[in-house]
DNA sequence: GAAGTATATGTCATATATGACATATTAACA
DNA sequence: TGTTAATATGTCATATATGACATATACTTC
């Protein structure tokens, strides 16, 4: 794994430490946490388009200005299932949400 | 989505079209359950594909044989965290796992 | 028919995600 | 500086998803 992509976890969250627990993710989990990345950024510059505040969208999907930062954050409780329907909410169609392509 | 929907749905056996109305979802709703069928059917046919049985496929991803059918029957309970999962386990990208075009 | 193999269904204890809340941090502006 | 709005972080009780298991159904092949 480059140190880029590995960066990019690290500061999401998703490290616990070491670089020998990056080397046991599989190209499976790393894609999915990119997903989930991808998400969390095209969920940020929707809701930057529609000139919402965090609290604002949190009221549309009837959750909580926290969930909603850590959504943005991507922060690893937050499930695909969260991410998808707030993009939903905010006029994406799951395959806007997804954006560029992740690789496996 | 509250659990009273849901429960509609499950009643509903989930998956016939334009119950939409009926059922009383939003359009995001009705959305987020087609894409879930859609990640759903993907599954089962990617699986098929890969001339794997559920119980392959379930060992493929730490799971078990009754949740793979659960996930290929669009079971309420099964999250897209988990679909997605299993998509990727079997080879395929972010975007295909995350469907067909769904109409908002 | 029996016996094997695949898939479906139901249940449950446990694991994980959730909204809510408090509080901290940041940013913009007087 | 101080004040306000926006966003971030930490925690927790509850809700929901999970794998595992039992068991049922379906479909072969003998």
């Amino acid at each position: 794994m480059d140190s880029k992509k590995r960066q990019k976890l690290e500061e999401a969250g998703w490290a616990i430490g070491s670089a020998e627990e990056f080397l046991e993710l599989t190209p499976e989990e790393a894609a999915y946490i990119e997903l989930k990345l991808n998400l969390a950024r095209n969920l940020h510059a929707a809701r930057q388009e529609k000139q919402l505040t965090q609290s604002a969208l949190a009221r549309l999907i009837h959750s909580s200005q926290s969930r909603v930062a850590k959504m943005e954050k991507g922060d690893p409780t937050v499930s695909l299932d969260l991410l998808v329907r707030a993009l939903l909410a905010l006029g994406k169609t799951p395959q806007d949400a997804m954006g560029e392509s992740v690789k496996v």
